[in-house]
DNA sequence: TATTGTTATACTCTATAACTATA
DNA sequence: TATAGTTATAGAGTATAACAATA
């Protein structure tokens, strides 16, 4: 059990953090927004879901999920169809177009990663997402499935500590 | 060096951390944001600094920093005084009450945190504020004085195990 | 002319609340 | 009535550009 000193040098690490963020949002190509971004990484990882599971994987809350597809349907990058099953629902799907977009921004992410992280070894980085995943495991993280009274069954069980 | 695929993993956990930030948010004192937050913290950490240096510190552009300090001076939580050797520019510094917000703004967030994060170790904890600290060094990070002119130690791989 | 800071404007991300349509 | 999703609105955070004062 860590200090409070220990705390708040942390909670300065994650205002900092906001700098990181923001430079590898400058490297985005024109129109895919960082948002954007984080959707089409999910849909690639997930399969067929449904805006409340995105909602949900996104931690965020489902309006601003809502219009985050919307604009991306209009791109042609996610279909939204409606569930036969449940009327109300939509099941989305990546298209090609938004495979090719995820492709480029993984390669520009990769690009980019590739040129500051150039010293950090591949466990070095293993070992901050290990402590990332747990980071936000810890906060009631969206990734693994708290499973509160989920009728749809407990989802994916993705292994967030697998490495490739 | 990390390969492509762990990068990509690297850039969803940045994504996903965005949910963590959200929810440190949501304790924040009334009136007190996020921005102000970062911004006492700073203060209190570095001294009497400038407009400019603080900008630096947080790696936004001065703009944001002037209207966020014109806020917070407002609610008196800052001193924005002129510097005398130069009458550009503005000294800033905390005042009893904005100390006063930064002590009740560490309160809350280590207890949550310790809440949150009540079954980790004190050395799980330190290792991941080392390894975000090193992450916001390898981006360029504004947090270490930078060095200047005279670099004692280039912001190496510093693996500092050093208690701080 | 260059630097320090301010202001105006626009854009992204987010949450809340009111709404529609299904169940 | 309850749930899935949409839309309207508001607020925070950020960047760019035009501006002022001083160096």
């Amino acid at each position: 059990m860590a200090d409070k000193a220990q705390y708040e040098e942390l909670v300065r690490q994650f205002s900092a953090f906001g700098a990181v963020k923001r430079e590898l949002g400058r490297i985005l190509p024109e129109g895919c927004s960082s948002a954007s971004a984080a959707v089409l990484a999910l849909l690639s990882r997930h399969g067929d879901i449904r805006m409340g599971k995105l909602a949900e994987l996104t931690a965020v809350d489902m309006s601003v999920i809502s219009r985050q597809v919307a604009h991306m349907t209009v791109q042609g990058w996610i279909d939204r169809s409606e569930d036969p099953a449940d009327r109300r629902s939509r099941i989305l799907r990546l298209t090609p177009e938004g495979r090719d977009q995820l492709d480029e921004l993984s390669e520009r992410t990769a690009r980019l990663l590739a040129d500051r992280l150039g010293d950090w070894t591949d466990d070095e980085v293993g070992r901050l997402i290990r402590l990332m995943a747990r980071l936000r495991a810890s906060f009631g993280g969206a990734c693994e499935p708290a499973a509160p009274a989920a009728p749809s069954a407990p989802p994916d069980h993705h292994t967030d500590e697998g490495s490739p």
